[in-house]
DNA sequence: TCTGGGGTCCTAGGACCC
DNA sequence: TCTGGGGTCCTAGGACCC
């Protein structure tokens, strides 16, 4: 662990715009402000709520067919990814004004380093928060919650101290105040396990766990509960990371469904998460070395192997054999599985495309050619409008919404 | 929390080797 | 062939986040 003891204390910004996708809502519609807005239409579940929904007792993850029941009065829509993420990078773009050392943390949230920018802006960090809450305000028709203090983990505290709308700073001398007010589950990178051995430790506040002594952490939680005990106590341990995130390292796609034993149904859904994940990966430009199958049972446990592929590949034919393989190692006769996940794991980019030397390129070409024509067809008609056989189960079961309404028939694809 | 989906990082333990 | 110890690599699964 490094301790960067000769630099000065660190001013860390948290950026957390306040109910994100309803808030973009409300800011490119006037006649959604004011009302309670709801996000998640298409999915199901409430995706994101306005703080008007939030008052009326609007949650997320509630079903809309509650929503519905419950608030006749709320605006229900579908999420548009593309106009979230014009108003994240517009967000970013707008912090990045005031420093380059942004941390693109999720869609709605970002780090800021504002160590030593008090003499360039000749005003506090709390001036130059209130100048950023300005900006963001101004161009975007947003409110973000802002925190600042010295380290991630403290300023994530002090962000989420007052929402919406809000702007907290916790110096290094009032750091016990607010920590003594805080459960300790509600710590950034405290969840339930770790809660419940607090718990049992008889460390309630965060507080209680910040004055334990480095021998006592060490010798009862892991690593990360070090780095955050550190971080709590004031000490940086996580650096604001520029880096823009370039790409993924892995892609999956889970479908739940009611508990089941049908072998069919279960390769269908296989076969079909396989075509989504391996849909966005071409779509990124990326190949998968291993792939990897996981089945969650009844009970929720959850079993999975992973597979090395022969060559690297972002195509579901020459992926599915595989899978096909690894379930019939993972499916127990009699248990009953309420979800499939299929993972690409070990991506590259497409530009270093490494070539097996006893592939066969005839073939693998063939392959690929198949599936841009299929990319293409996709991107005109929706996703699901090629499938391979295996997941026409899937896709005749799913009623088909707007964009798939076109119904192209089912292509034999034939690879001789 | 009566449990959806998409990610990242960490770790315990087995396999393998010396 | 057995025994012991130790290192490294790999992987299944855990934990957490938004």
């Amino acid at each position: 662990m490094v301790l960067n003891v000769h630099s000065l204390p660190r001013a860390i910004l948290h950026v957390d715009a306040d109910a994100f996708f309803a808030s973009v809502e409300q800011a490119t519609n006037p006649e959604l402000r004011g009302k309670p807005v709801v996000v998640g239409r298409e999915r199901g579940i409430v995706t994101a709520v306005s703080y008007e929904g939030k008052a009326l007792g609007i949650k997320r993850g509630m079903t809309i067919a509650e929503v519905k029941r419950r608030f006749p009065q709320a605006v229900i829509l579908d999420s548009d990814y593309e106009k979230y993420s014009l108003f994240s990078l517009r967000m970013f773009d707008i912090l990045r004004e005031f420093t380059p050392d942004v941390e693109e943390y999720s869609i709605d949230e970002a780090f800021a380093d504002l160590t030593g920018l008090r003499r360039l802006y000749r005003c506090g960090y709390e001036g130059i928060a209130l100048a950023i809450k300005e900006r963001i305000k101004k161009e975007l028709g947003l409110t973000v919650s802002l925190g600042i203090s010295l380290t991630k983990v403290l300023a994530k505290i002090a962000s989420s101290w007052q929402k919406p709308d809000g702007l907290t700073v916790i110096p290094g001398r009032e750091i016990h105040h607010y920590l003594s007010k805080l459960p300790v589950s509600e710590v950034w990178g405290i969840g339930p396990k770790t809660s419940a051995l607090c718990e049992k430790l008889n460390l309630k506040t965060a507080l209680d766990l910040a004055l334990k002594t480095e021998d006592f952490i060490k010798k009862y939680f892991d690593k990360r509960i070090h780095e955050i005990w550190f971080e709590l106590r004031g000490i940086p341990v996580y650096p604001v990371d520029p880096t823009p995130k370039s790409s993924y390292k892995s892609i999956s796609k889970a479908l739940s469904f009611t508990p089941t034993s049908n072998r069919d149904f279960l390769l269908s859904q296989i076969a079909f998460n396989l075509e989504l994940a391996c849909f966005k990966a071409r779509a990124y430009g990326l190949r998968a070395k291993r792939v990897i199958l996981g089945l969650k049972d009844e009970d929720f446990n959850f079993l999975s192997e992973e597979i090395e592929l022969p060559q690297e590949s972002a195509y579901p034919l020459e992926v599915l054999p595989h899978l096909r393989e690894a379930f019939s190692r993972l499916y127990r006769e009699g248990k009953l599985y309420r979800q499939v996940v299929v993972v690409l794991s070990g991506l590259t980019s497409n530009q270093v495309k490494q070539r097996s030397l006893f592939e066969d390129t005839i073939r693998s070409e063939k392959i690929e050619k198949l599936y841009q024509g299929i990319d293409y067809l996709s991107g005109r008609y929706g996703r699901t409008i090629v499938s391979t056989a295996t997941s026409l189960f899937v896709v005749k079961e799913k009623p088909l919404k707007r964009k798939d309404s076109l119904r192209i028939p089912f292509l034999p694809l034939r690879l001789s």
